[in-house]
DNA sequence: TCCAATGAGTTGCAAAATGCAACCTATTCG
DNA sequence: CGAATAGGTTGCATTTTGCAACTCATTGGA
């Protein structure tokens, strides 16, 4: 991807990893067009309906995604549509999509309230996400702390 | 948790377990000081001198979170200093932050770009985050889908 | 005791991002 | 040909953000 961001604008942090992908996804929409992109959806008009965004919003964004190398767009065969993908890079974001969910789950909806889910091709629930160490020891974040570099 | 919101905002999407975390945490701050008092800052000027904040912004950012049940605020043995501390819900957000710094560590640098590394104890680093279905078997994206409730 | 420093905000104002509605352009289907 | 579809752009109002200056309470030291 292009590891670069638009002339004038800087890195909020720039040798922290979670700064920088705050940067590139880190705003009300990118993030919900990422997860609709995940779940299907490819045109301009899929997105506007499935989101209720507003237009132009939606026009920035997906530049923006497709400048970041997140989404690749590309004239759909039936000719008056374009179609937008997740790159592999779009598509490795479904590990954080999945932990924002699952986080979700567990403290945002009341324990009565439903809510989507989501399932393999079998219809079950995914495992829950943990962070291991490199002996495969579940770790928190007290038990860990960020190595700045030199 | 406090599992509303503020009088007159609605959720962005109200079944959405997605849509709802980053109604609470999708903005360009309220994510760094969560990784940065999960890094071990507790004060509003420890998080005004890492983040570069404006003052009135992180007033709202940590009321809000302290609002959403992900901060807890309480005043410092020392008389003159308040205590932010990360709640149990604010500590479990641990797996999504690791899930975003691993996507920014693959995706976000060049190559030869250094940066800072989340590490154990013993300096080790984390294993990589990898949704899995309930076998144990890794899942992607295309291989699950979203099933809405009724 | 008084006074400067520290910590944590608040306020006013300018700049930027967001949202809405109307408008535009190209293609395609009947 | 004309209407519908798809994917935008433009103008303007509202909201959010950011900066700098100001407030207020505590507190440690001369």
């Amino acid at each position: 991807m292009d590891v670069t961001l638009a002339a004038g604008s800087a890195w909020t942090d720039p040798t922290c990893p979670v700064a920088r992908t705050v940067d590139l996804i880190g705003d009300r929409w990118s993030l919900l067009i990422i997860r609709d992109a995940m779940d299907g959806a490819t045109t301009f008009t899929e997105f506007l309906q499935r989101l209720g965004i507003a237009r132009n919003i939606l026009t920035d964004r997906l530049r923006k995604l497709v400048e970041h190398g997140i989404l690749d767009k590309s004239a759909a065969a039936d000719g008056r549509r374009h179609t937008y993908r997740l790159t592999e890079a779009g598509q490795d974001l479904f590990t954080a999509v999945v932990a924002l969910r699952q986080w979700g789950e567990r403290h945002a909806f009341a324990p009565d309230e439903p809510h989507s889910v989501l399932v393999d091709d079998q219809g079950r629930e995914l495992r829950e996400l943990h962070p291991l160490g490199q002996d495969g020891a579940p770790l928190s974040a007290e038990a860990s702390h960020v190595r700045r570099t030199a």
